[in-house]
RNA sequence: GCCCGGGUGGUGGAAUGGUAGACACGCAGGACUUAAAAUCCUGUGACCGUUGAGGUCGUACGGGUUCGAGUCCCGUCCCGGGCACCA
């Protein structure tokens, strides 16, 4: 065994006694077995058919520069604990890690620097692999994978192009492969296909399939395949030179980075999520996930049951509007129509005499960011296209109107306005002038607002007057069905996903163009590997960074020019949506799996990761779950049965308040100048009006004196002031701001001086002496007696404060901190303010891991993470009470070592207590475990220590098992005892405890005694006593006679094992 | 506005409808020490009373169910998160 170091990193104080020695020293035995476990391979997984399998997951991060903070690693070490303990249950636990190392930060690091994504991204590995060893996880590192390494984006290409090679058929409910479409267009045309493609698909026949070219036949197909390039409205960035998915916009502006996004069409790969809509609301009812999560994704589906409608427009036989409607039943009540600015039949329709109006609208709509739509909700705009539609239940006219409001991209960028029930169209009726009919004799008050209403009885509704809600709708639709107008329908908020990203750093699609039309590459020059480029920008003429690439292109055949590749690249979320498989074969080169080790691993027992990726990553990895299940290529439609989100540890920030000038004058009246006010009498406060352009900050009447304060280098206001103050005839005080910071902390200097003035006869006072400080920070339990808006609060960084004190010797040496001085308490301290916030570098509150370990070891801080509080709830890291868990370990370890290196545990056999300790220990630790409540666990642990402590008892029966079950959480300090107990085997590889209820009986129970719910006492009693006995015996006690007061006892329930209540 | 969570000591948090506050941090007092740190011991929801009794209140607020409610039901308030011209 090496020396001993104190925790610290100190030398070893030579006055220390030989006993200390063999104290707990979690450095050497943490590093020792760390060494020990790679040397042996202890993580190495197999696919070991034999055991039951258990696969937990985390999510892989995205190595970013920043490194790891003590937040990250919770749900890693929640889920190393749940394999360590699965493993010794029995179990063949897969716990893997890796990387999800395609993304933009190391892109825009490489545009800065010029340093290639890949060497930085390497790099940022390197980093974050230190940093997760430092902590002694489990993970079989020998399964790493990485997104950004050929061999693993292979098969994202891979997968990319079987999405290409499927369409979705309705009738079979799933993927069905392109060939097969073909033949059938082939025999039949695509009249009795029922497949999800897109809206504008033409009908055709088999013959005129046959007629088409190959280039026109290879375009219609694309708007069956599941995935596609098309024409869209996406979500640009300029300032990221990218696309975005809709789940990478919030507000208007890109998740990361909060730039602005516009509508701009381009021409984009697109993914057919849509096609999975049912099937991935439906698969929520099978999977255990948070609520939350569940509801969000309902939510960003958005199934809503309704019906279209086709309205035809007045003068134009050719043209007829359809609109998609959830309330049927007001069709009577629709009394204009609006389409999107964008529709397709607006120019169409419009009328000459409305056509210069209509345009305009239109590109003034058109100009508008997602930003000033989203914000500018509550204003009515649009404009009246002068055509009329027919409503087809009544045959009535009513105006088109086009507005923004209504959404393009939802339902058919039309709707019928009925303004009695739908308040935006209340708004846009009461707008335009436009009737409002009421249809519900329950609708109220429809000169306020409109009414959704769905009680009542149809009024002024022809063939539903006198009908309510659930009898209305079925005929409605009837008779649009039978009419051929309209019919039930289910539509979605769920939009296509855009799948083509402008940018260097992702993966390659493994797709060409030929004559305009994208083909596959052959299967055999996979990987495409991303090319060298000389920068990572997009071109002069705006072509994605790819476009760079010298000479890089496809060569279908040998000889020719070639054809030029795909210049986007995949988007971040391509490889996480099935990587959790790479991990059961991740060195696979003839699949993207084995089969034989996806039947064997299935699917993730339990996935652990942060909420944040609700709807991107954790839809989309659904989505292609799906698919390739359609496929047979794995064998559960949901691959995650359990999903757990850990909580966010925050920050715990120090905020310095700084003093803005303000703070100087109300200093000055609240210290200083408030007894001369009594002295000499009558005083302007703070902000008086002197003359019209001037304010002076102080002034005492009865002395003609007064009083400005300003800043040393605020020459020439001090000039003007003293001409103002002549022409006043006022004896001037000049204060200089910087001189009260540098005496901030002796108020009597300036009384002093005051009074001096005050007394005097002289014109003009003001310091000769230049000042020392330039900023004054104040204390912050001083702060409450001045107006908070004299303060600027900032971020402190945390290791400059303990207990909110700050060290000021260590604070002047930061620039922040240059020229400034502090105004202190009472008892010469300088204190923050405390806030709870996210645990960021900006904020100065992050709190890195490998500290921790350093100072306390990995299994102290993993213990400490967990014993913080549920792993699901978020809640502040504090580093103070990590000194409970560290002593936790310390007495533990003091049950095996004693004084003078004894070491204590004996062969003696336990006593009834002990084995009680243990298997109380045992049942709630396992019960606990199960149910995810790591912070408990502990708990358990420092009883079980604190009991055995007690009762000064170290026997190997009850230690031996107790080192089993503590290996879970602290696996280094858990193999030294394990080993020191006589193994040569790993912990890991030990058998959990079993359950002996037998010795949690006890002889005697003790029943807390209620009288009518109230706690009065206790009483003991044999534990085999019957309730009728307990019922007895208690009646017959002094406390419950007492308190009695010979009251009758009404009824007395006696609950075995738990309580007695007697009721009078 | 709609949909999910959640409100328990000074702090983090415990509590299958059955003794609210486990376990820790912090704080206070004590022991050891020349001293400090470390360590160990004791106390610690509030209030009243005792100074070896005991009592009252208490889990955001107001009701209800129950022998018994932090826990279940109804209503209100507050905090956090998600969605939001989605027809």
């Amino acid at each position: 065994m090496p020396l001993h170091e104190t925790i610290d990193g100190a030398p070893p104080a030579v006055s220390l006694p030989f006993t200390n020695l063999m104290e707990y020293a979690p450095r050497d035995i943490e590093s020792k077995w760390q060494r020990w476990w790679k040397d042996q391979r202890t993580y190495q997984v197999q696919n070991d058919t034999s055991k039951p399998k258990f696969y937990i997951l985390n999510m892989f991060p995205y190595p970013s520069g920043a490194g790891l903070h003590v937040g990250h690693p919770l749900g890693y070490i929640a889920s190393d604990i749940v394999a360590r303990y699965k493993r010794l249950k029995g179990f063949n636990v897969l716990n893997p890690m890796g990387y999800d190392s395609f993304g933009l930060p190391a892109e825009q690091y490489a545009i800065q620097t010029g340093i290639h994504p890949a060497d930085s991204t390497e790099q940022n590995i390197r980093r974050y692999r230190e940093q997760l060893d430092n902590i002694g996880f489990c993970f079989d590192w020998e399964r790493e994978v990485r997104t950004s390494d050929p061999a693993f984006y292979h098969w994202t290409q891979w997968i990319f192009m079987r999405l290409f090679e499927h369409y979705f058929d309705l009738e079979a409910g799933k993927a069905l492969r392109i060939k097969d479409l073909i033949a059938r267009f082939g025999e039949n045309g695509n009249k009795d296909v029922r497949a999800v493609c897109d809206e504008d698909t033409p009908q055709f026949t088999a013959a005129e399939w046959q007629q088409m070219s190959e280039k026109e036949q290879q375009q219609l197909l694309l708007k069956y395949r599941l995935t596609f390039p098309e024409e869209s409205y996406v979500n640009w960035c300029p300032a990221m030179g990218t696309v975005l998915s809709n789940d990478e916009v919030k507000d208007g502006v890109s998740e990361r980075g909060g730039y602005p996004v516009e509508r701009k069409l381009m021409k984009q790969w697109s993914m057919r999520i849509t096609a999975y809509a049912d099937r991935l609301l439906d698969g929520l009812n099978d999977i255990d996930w948070p609520d939350s999560i569940k509801e969000q994704q309902r939510n960003w589906i958005g199934r809503s049951q309704g019906a279209s409608v086709r309205f035809s427009v007045d003068g134009h036989p050719d043209a007829s509007i359809d609109v998609f409607t959830t309330r049927v039943d007001t069709i009577y009540g629709a009394t204009f129509m609006v389409l999107a600015p964008e529709h397709a039949l607006v120019s169409r329709i419009t009328t000459n005499a409305q056509r210069a109006e209509v345009d305009a609208y239109v590109r003034w709509a058109a100009s508008r960011s997602e930003i000033e739509r989203m914000s500018e909700v509550k204003k009515v705009t649009g404009a009246n296209t002068g055509a009329f539609a027919i409503n087809p239940f009544t045959g009535e006219k009513i105006p088109v109107y086009i507005a923004d409001y209504v959404l393009a991209s939802y339902g058919t960028g039309a709707v019928m306005a009925v303004p009695s029930g739908d308040q935006r169209d209340w708004n846009f009726a009461t707008h335009f002038n436009l009737p409002i009919v009421p249809i519900l004799d329950a609708q109220q008050n429809l000169d306020q607002a409109a009414d959704p209403t769905k009680e009542g009885r149809y009024i002024n509704s022809g063939m539903i007057d006198g009908l309510t809600y659930d009898e209305a709708v079925p005929k409605l639709i009837d008779w649009l069905e039978t009419q051929g107008l309209g019919k039930g329908k289910v539509q979605y908020k769920l939009r296509n996903a855009v799948f083509s990203r402008q940018r260097y750093w992702g993966e390659p699609v493994p797709v060409y163009w030929k004559d305009d039309v994208p083909c596959l590459i052959d299967e055999k020059d996979l990987p495409l590997v991303l090319p060298k480029v000389d920068k990572y920008l997009p071109t002069e003429t705006g072509e994605p960074p790819l476009a760079r690439a010298e000479g890089w292109r496809y060569f279908p055949e040998p000889g020719g020019s070639g054809y030029e590749y795909e210049l986007s690249t995949m988007p971040g979320w391509a490889g996480s949506s099935w990587y959790f498989y790479r991990y059961m074969d991740p060195h696979n080169d003839k699949a993207f799996c084995s089969p034989e080790a996806v039947n064997y691993w299935q699917t993730v027992d339990w996935y652990i990761g942060g909420s944040e990726h609700a709807v991107g990553h954790l839809l989309y990895s659904r989505f292609w779950n799906h698919f390739l299940f359609d496929l047979g290529l794995v064998p559960e439609r949901e691959y995650a049965k359990k999903l757990t989100n850990q909580g966010m540890i925050q920050g715990l920030s120090s905020i310095a308040f700084r003093a803005k000038e303000c703070f100087y004058e109300e200093y000055l009246w609240i210290k200083v100048l408030q007894p001369f006010f009594k002295e000499y009498g009558p005083m302007q406060i703070p902000g008086s009006r002197l003359e019209e352009s001037y304010t002076y900050d102080f002034a005492f009447e009865t002395n003609d004196l007064v009083i400005e304060v300003v800043s040393w280098k605020q020459t020439d206001k001090i000039e003007t002031i003293r001409q103002a103050a002549e022409a006043d005839s006022k004896r001037l005080m000049i204060l200089f701001m910087e001189e009260l910071i540098d005496q901030i902390n002796n108020p009597g200097h300036f009384a002093g001086k005051i009074r001096e003035a005050l007394e005097s006869r002289a014109r003009f006072f003001m310091t000769e002496k230049g000042p020392a400080s330039e900023i004054l920070f104040v204390s912050h339990n001083l702060t409450a007696k001045y107006s908070p808006s004299c303060f600027s609060e900032l971020h402190v960084d945390i290791s400059l404060v303990d207990n909110n004190v700050l060290d000021l010797e260590k604070a002047r040496q930061l620039p922040m901190f240059q020229r400034a001085n502090f105004k202190v308490d009472a008892s010469g301290h300088f204190t923050c303010n405390q806030e709870v916030e996210k645990m960021s570098k900006s904020k100065f509150n992050v709190v890195n891991p490998d500290d921790m370990v350093a100072q306390y070891g990995a299994d102290c801080f993993r213990m400490y993470e967990m014993f913080l509080g549920p792993i699901e709830v978020a809640k502040p890291w504090d580093t103070k009470g990590i000194t409970g868990v560290y002593s936790f370990l310390r007495r533990f370890w003091g049950l095996f070592v004693g004084e003078n290196n004894t070491w204590l545990p004996t062969d003696e056999a336990p006593d009834r207590d002990e084995l009680r300790i243990l298997h109380n220990c045992i049942k709630k630790v396992t019960e606990d475990i199960e149910r995810f409540s790591m912070n408990t666990c502990v708990s358990h642990f420092m009883i079980l220590t604190n009991e055995l402590r007690t009762l000064k008892s170290s026997k190997r029966a009850i230690l031996e098992p107790a080192v089993v079950m503590l290996a879970p959480f602290a696996p280094h300090i858990a193999e030294e005892l394990w080993h020191r107990l006589g193994h040569e085997s790993s912990v890991c590889d030990a058998a959990w405890p079993v359950l002996n209820p037998e010795h949690l009986k006890a002889d005697t129970v003790t029943y807390p005694v209620q009288i009518n719910g109230k706690l009065r006492g206790d009483i003991e009693v044999a534990a085999d006593a019957k309730p009728a006995d307990v019922e007895a015996l208690v009646l017959q006690q002094d406390f419950v006679l007492r308190n009695l007061d010979g009251k009758p006892v009404r009824k007395v329930i006696v609950v075995p094992g738990r309580i007695v209540n007697i009721v009078v």
